[in-house]
RNA sequence: GCGGGUGUGGCGGAAUUGGCAGACGCGCUAGAUUUAGGUUCUAGUGUCCGAAGGACGUAAGGGUUCAAAUCCCUUCACCCGUACCA
């Protein structure tokens, strides 16, 4: 009898849900284990093969984990606020709510399709009052203690569709949808203060287990610079412009300064004659974007504002010019610029023939801006000192005449954290007539997000949520009227803390209970797309640490173990587009292959990480290995085969033992694919054998169960038993069987191979070079060359040096 | 430009304290089973020359070593991140 995966998957999706088999357990006598994927925005599309990817991986850990007698963790839910949901509501007039629920059930009964051993008692959904309630909650302590604030920052403001558009809806300028022109426009809104951390979130990378480059991305994205502040003062002015640079060394070379055009004191300093020039820069610099101000603008731009400032440290005059080339965004927005030792100073200084003096010797500054190291020259004290000892001093010398001080620079800016959204988590904040700002009382949380029968634009930069009279006015007791924030909290907000909920869903006085984090945090194995490596990541540990700083999580890191999934490309070896139409969907392949046969292809793709082409022949392959392994143990008419046997002749023994070693050490180590081909292997030996051992069957069955658990159900009922194998203990192996006996040596003469040897383990030294040089092939090879050396590494290879 | 990574048969890949390159799978070839196709089974399958047996071969070039896919240097290609970060 064949096997039927539609009659046997569903049998067994059955079984785990009524007997809820993949329920966290919490025996104290067990150690925990928390498997997590990143969880997913339930889009209308469903699910895409590149999901269950990820998901097949963390599911083989969680499966093989409870069998190896651990209480595992490992549960799934929705990150469910997110602007697809909104832009459908503008465009239909639907429910954000009810679009989203639909989109989840379609999620969920393909997620129950591929056989996850998710803890469904634990799902969560960052939409849900009850879980928003702790986002609101730590948005509130974060205010409490001064990490959220309200600043000026532009938005995309669409006055065409009456709302303000994300960056990914801005498309050269013109929003994504209708084609209209979009322009920038200040506005008030909340930023979290991530940049108190930057030093705890670089330092700590060193904690964790996660890949170099994901760790280098966020030391680059924190970017920490160590240098100096230094302040000039304008001439004829009371006004002082402060720089940030990391060559305080060099200051003696300081011949102009640049200014970001948006500098808050360029129009103060500018001189009447200039005025008008530097208005026009920077019109056009405000028009331009970001990429014309940087990529495709190789060649300097600037104006000179007329005004001047002096060196402190030689009492110098130097021009102060503005430039689109600094940015108002890094530093202080203004820079001492020193042409002799800077690549880009140097390209302005030649364009607008400012003077160029070199302070370090080394270079040529007729041709070239010299950045390396060298002894200072024209800079009085520092004269013969190289880099770090002429910083060093510098820094001293600043900070002995006031005038500057060391210090440390971020490229990491605070989080923008505030949506002119409706489908989001409202912020809990009223604004008052008398200007008072005050927090929703906590006793007051959730602050819901009110419903409306239609979500439409606001008219202003405000979100939806303005037009809700209703929600948005409210009186205190003494009569004060205030206003609701119409802000809602980006996407972020919610998946920043979601892993901690898992851990005690359902508790109605905390986020968590201190306890029950103590006992399953940090995550164990985090798994997701490489996407998230910067932002998601970066928040979540942000948020981890200020709740690790108020004492409501036991530890300054959340996830232990990070790995990053690959891409599962088209065939085409193109990135899978509805418009190159290479895209797989798997619920067709679930029907037509099974759930097995995806998970068991997917993970033998190749290496979890890497972006592989999908393959239907390979796919095909997968299954043709399952129906293997099912008629290795069952005959044709659905019984258990004759050869499986108590007795045990031994051929199996060594490839059976060999094959539990290296499975259990490559799950351990997500090497999914070279696992499954040491299955194979095992299969293949085992096709030839008369006798199969049950007990190898039996391990075989378990070895393969996480990865296809519904046939290996199946299959363990044949042998006889008649509960789920979930909680069956895990195959050990002997190291005595791992052993041969007999091995194999090769014989090289002048490191090619010429010969073979079958000899005892372990056989000496003398006895391998002698049985060697006896072998009648070798020796036509040495000839009547003189023997020079002989190499001999016992049980692996002799090499005969000969000339 | 800078930072990180990768480069192995027709394809996906395996082998990293340096020790038989190409495990395993796909595809392909031949044979068996089948009315036939599919399935299944057996054998073969890096390239070149051949009867045995050799020579060559891990992006390209050079080096270290008894021995290099693996270590070192130079170059090239592709992928990911980043974008004048002072």
């Amino acid at each position: 009898m064949t096997y039927n995966h539609h009659v046997v998957e569903k049998k067994w999706q059955k079984y785990w849900h009524e007997h809820n088999v993949f329920n966290t357990t919490n025996d104290p006598n067990k150690e925990n284990f928390y498997a997590l994927d990143m969880f997913p925005y339930p889009s209308g599309q469903g699910l895409h093969v590149g999901h269950p990817e990820g998901y097949t991986a963390t599911d083989i850990v969680a499966r093989m984990k409870r069998m190896q007698g651990y209480n595992v963790l490992h549960p799934m839910g929705w990150d469910a606020f997110g602007l697809p949901a909104e832009q459908y509501a503008l465009k239909t007039g639907h429910d954000p709510k009810s679009f989203t629920k639909k989109n989840i059930e379609n999620f969920k009964r393909q997620i129950n399709a591929l056989g996850f051993s998710y803890d469904w008692n634990r799902e969560i959904n960052t939409t849900d009052p009850s879980y928003y309630k702790w986002t609101q909650w730590i948005f509130e302590r974060m205010y409490q203690r001064g990490l959220a604030y309200e600043a000026e920052v532009p938005v995309n403001w669409s006055p065409d569709l009456g709302t303000v558009v994300a960056n990914e809806e801005v498309i050269d300028g013109k929003t994504e949808r209708g084609g209209f022109p979009v322009v920038r426009k200040p506005m008030r809104q909340w930023m979290l203060k991530i940049t108190a951390y930057a030093d705890r979130l670089l330092d700590d990378l060193d904690l964790i287990d996660w890949p170099e480059n994901v760790k280098e991305m966020q030391r680059n994205w924190i970017g920490r610079s160590e240098g100096a502040a230094v302040t000039f003062k304008v001439v004829d002015s009371e006004d002082t412009i402060e720089v940030f640079t990391t060559r305080p060394d060099t200051l003696f070379g300081a011949t102009y300064m640049v200014m970001a055009p948006e500098h808050e004191l360029v129009d103060k300093i500018t001189t009447a004659e200039q005025k008008q020039v530097v208005k026009a820069y920077q019109d056009e610099a405000a028009h331009k974007s970001d990429l014309d101000r940087t990529d495709l603008n190789k060649d300097k731009t600037g104006v000179f504002t007329g005004a001047y400032a002096v060196n402190p440290v030689n009492g110098k005059q130097i021009p102060i010019w503005i430039s689109d080339y600094v940015l108002a965004s890094y530093g202080t927005g203004a820079i001492m610029a020193v042409p002799a030792h800077d690549d880009r100073d140097f390209a302005f200084a030649k364009k607008f023939d400012l003077p160029i003096i070199p302070v370090v010797d080394g270079g040529n500054v007729a041709d070239a801006a010299f950045t390396g190291d060298g002894l200072h020259i024209n800079s009085e004290f520092l004269d013969g000192t190289n880099k770090d000892e002429g910083i060093h001093k510098m820094i001293a010398w600043l900070e002995d005449h006031h005038v500057g001080a060391k210090k440390v620079n971020y490229r990491l800016r605070d989080w923008l954290f505030s949506r002119q959204r409706y489908w989001g988590e409202p912020i809990p904040i009223i604004h008052w007539e008398d200007g008072e700002t005050t927090l929703v009382p906590e006793e007051e949380l959730p602050l819901i997000l009110p419903e409306t029968p239609d979500v439409k634009p606001s008219g202003s930069v405000e979100s939806p949520l303005a037009n809700l009279d209703d929600w948005v006015n409210v009186v205190d007791k003494n009569g004060r009227k205030g206003r609701r924030e119409t802000n809602t909290m980006p996407q972020w907000a919610g998946s920043s803390w979601y892993f901690l909920r898992f851990v005690d869903p359902h508790n109605k006085e905390a986020l968590a209970d201190y306890d029950k984090l103590k006992a399953w945090m940090p995550v164990d194995l985090y798994i997701g797309g490489a996407e998230h490596a910067v932002l998601h990541l970066l928040y979540a540990r942000f948020w981890h640490k200020f709740l690790y700083d108020i004492g409501v999580v036991p530890t300054p890191e959340p996830f232990q173990h990070l790995f990053n999934q690959g891409m599962i490309l088209g065939a085409n070896h193109e990135k899978m587009s509805k418009s190159k139409g290479n895209v797989v969907n798997p619920d067709d392949v679930v029907e037509q292959f099974g759930a097995d046969t995806l998970r068991l292809y997917e993970m033998f793709m190749g290496p979890l990480d890497a972006s592989i082409p999908w393959s239907e022949e390979g796919l095909s392959g997968a299954r043709k290995f399952l129906d293997r392994v099912w008629r290795l143990i069952v005959d044709d008419q659905g019984k258990l085969r004759d050869h499986v046997t108590t007795e045990n002749d031994g051929t199996l023994t060594t490839i059976y033992h060999q094959t539990v070693k290296k499975v259990t050490e490559d799950f351990e180590a997500l090497h999914f694919n070279t696992a499954i081909s040491q299955m194979m292997v095992f299969v293949n030996e085992a096709s030839k054998a008369d006798a199969l051992p049950v007990e190898y069957m039996e391990g075989l069955v378990k070895l393969l169960a996480p990865i296809a658990p519904h046939m290996m159900e199946e299959l363990w009922q044949e042998l006889g038993h008649d509960e789920t194998l979930t909680y069956e203990p895990w195959p050990t192996y002997d190291e005595q069987y791992l052993i041969e006996d007999e091995v194999e040596v090769i014989v090289q003469v002048n490191g090619k191979v010429r010969g073979h040897l079958k000899v005892a383990r372990d056989t000496d030294k003398v006895k391998l070079e002698a049985l060697a040089r006896a072998d009648e092939h070798v020796q036509k090879f040495v000839g009547t060359q003189t023997i020079r050396k002989v190499i001999v590494v016992p049980n692996k290879i002799v090499n005969i040096v000969a000339k």
